[in-house]
DNA sequence: TTGTCAAGACGATACGTCTCGCCTTCTTCT
DNA sequence: AGAAGAAGGCGAGACGTATCGTCTTGACAA
């Protein structure tokens, strides 16, 4: 037995159109940026592309997944990513954090990355594969320059790297979910302080 | 003029039926425990509840409303709240984090708190009323602790302790949102040592 | 008398499946 | 090589179902 279940055959990948694919895209990030996710359906994705439902229900499984597709990047190789290893490993997570709060607050990506990030919540098949194809990545890049700190001895040579990550980003997270206060830069440094305060060796 | 929209007439709080909001709110936990938040529908807490739609709509704007109020602690005063203060800040903290790391894994919770933690993503308001209600007199609780630390000379003076508390319950949220790593009580031992390390005075 | 209540009818909307020609691409036959 | 199928994705939209939020009815309680 091929598939899992034997009715479902699966479509002819080397067949499909491309540009189809672009517009749903491009529509769905257009149309939940303007009225938000819950008003985000596959009916209006289909209308504003020009293209049949089925187009869309063959090849995503949910409106979710249609809008993950359309938030990755296209042609960027994961394994690309790399923090900066300027030998100052303070200087270079306050440049990091900064980035990563500069990409929270961008508008054009706000109101996708909660719709995601609110979807992963009720659908964990959805949260690995965010996790695995976005995150992943960059947490891995953030273990190297972990690393390199600790080779420094910058950081405690006894400190679980993935916990280090998550005294990082956590609490600007936790900031960005919740709206509690304002997620700015100086916040991103006084993190990176504080954590780095705890992370380096006694 | 009275209302927002003349329309509206507001219903009479007093005439309420207080078993149907109970039959409500009872049906709402149940079914979103057993089939996930997507599928709750008014319709089903309705059937279920013995009740007609019109009543639900009548008392909530939403279904994350109805679920909001059923996971309210009823007769809680919420300035009762308050973290245990032996003198010792770090053994104090690892309790509160322990107890935080049981809620979050607790089976009969989940459902219902990822569900709402997802839709105050894309409803501000909600999450608005969720953190004035929930979060916030917990939050108010570990500034009275923490500030009870810094006069003891255990955490240092300058230090903001909305940022510590951050610091402290950033990570484990964040280790919940994602499910990228177990959430033990030894994580949440760990990060209260290292953040403890980070806010310690010099 | 007034207003909530349970029950459910109602039109609107979106769901996910399906059917229909159209068109492109690949295979086969002369 | 060129013509004639064969296969399958495509745009369009009809279809039955589910749920939405509103509205109506009659019972009941204050």
């Amino acid at each position: 037995m091929v598939n899992k279940t034997p009715a479902a055959k699966a479509p002819d990948a080397t067949r499909r159109n491309e540009r189809s694919r672009r517009a749903i895209l491009d529509a769905a990030l257009e149309i939940v940026g303007e009225v938000g996710f819950s008003k985000l359906t596959i009916e209006a994705i289909a209308a504003r592309a020009g293209v049949g439902k089925q187009t869309i229900y063959r090849w995503w499984p949910s409106k979710a997944a249609v809008l993950f597709e359309a938030c990755m990047p296209e042609g960027l190789d994961p394994l690309t990513v790399e923090l900066p290893d300027t030998g100052d490993i303070e200087a270079d997570l306050k440049t990091v954090l900064r980035g990563t709060v500069d990409e929270l607050r961008n508008p054009k990506l706000e109101a996708p990355t909660r719709a995601l990030s609110a979807e992963t919540q009720n659908d964990p098949e959805l949260g690995r594969q965010l996790t695995e194809r976005i995150l992943e990545p960059q947490l891995q890049a953030y273990v190297r320059r972990l690393r390199s700190a600790q080779e420094a001895g910058q950081i405690a040579a006894d400190i679980d790297v993935r916990i280090a990550i998550e005294l990082l980003v956590g609490p600007l997270f936790h900031r960005w979910h919740t709206r509690t206060l304002p997620l700015t830069h100086e916040y991103a440094d006084t993190v990176a302080e504080l954590a780095l305060r705890g992370l380096s060796p006694r």
